[in-house]
DNA sequence: TGTTTTGCTACATAAAATGTAGCATCGTGC
DNA sequence: GCACGATGCTACATTTTATGTAGCAAAACA
């Protein structure tokens, strides 16, 4: 691989610490290492039920395993590698009595993306 | 698969015309199905690269090959994947003198992403 | 005309996701 | 104590997706 080397520096970018996580297998973002926050953050909720997941804790937290049934059964897999990813980038923790949820930061971006939903509807009668 | 069926149902989930594209491989998004317009949304958008084609593209135009390189060089494969898909889903258009470009509905999709660009930068000095 | 540039594709290799099964641990009820 | 179920998480073989290199055909220059 000569071009675009991927994911091969921590999350946050600029973060130096793990906090809250177990080492996850790539707690890495690919684009962090442009230096450019914006991009790292794209290529996070680029992957695959990523954003999905952050969605489906926008008003309450689940368990690991209710958590995979909202992601339409996706597989515990890649369903706990995301989470791994998530709990690495301080946007998502474990509560041992509630399961998963998002943390303040995590909260903060999920504001963002609320507007989706209004824009979905729109782009899906158009 | 036996599991949740993938990417079967056309883009936007409810739209019936394929306007404005030539016909993607797989134009269709995941989640779809469900008559649940955001989860095809948040599927759309979780495909590698995906929004990262969209940033690349808000604030002006580029050509198949300029949006690669802005992309960190990723495989043209991909991106002519993406791109087709984000035709298909009428976010994208190719202006045959400027190159790719957001609709009129994908600088709507893109206003709200703007913000994710100074949460990032916050993001990243936790 | 030849030379670039464009959008796009082929294809072999590498990486990631899927689906099934199951482990270890922790709490609850007995 | 000891089953029992739920939880977080992992192994692993298979399938799907992405990568990287090369290159084609058509259009836009020169």
């Amino acid at each position: 691989m000569t071009k675009a080397t991927r994911r091969t520096i921590a999350t946050p970018p600029a973060q130096g610490h793990e906090q809250n996580a177990r080492p996850a297998k790539r707690p890495s973002v690919r684009g962090s290492r442009t230096g450019r926050p914006i991009m790292a953050l794209l290529d996070l909720l680029g992957r695959r039920w990523t954003l999905r997941i952050l969605w489906e804790l926008r008003e309450r937290s689940l368990t690991s395993r209710a958590l995979r049934e909202a992601c339409d059964d996706a597989s515990p897999t890649i369903i706990q590698t995301r989470v791994a990813e998530l709990r690495a980038a301080n946007l998502l923790e474990l509560n041992p009595s509630h399961g998963y949820g998002l943390t303040a930061t995590g909260q903060d971006l999920l504001e963002m993306l609320l507007p989706l939903h209004q824009f979905a509807e729109r782009w899906s009668n158009q």
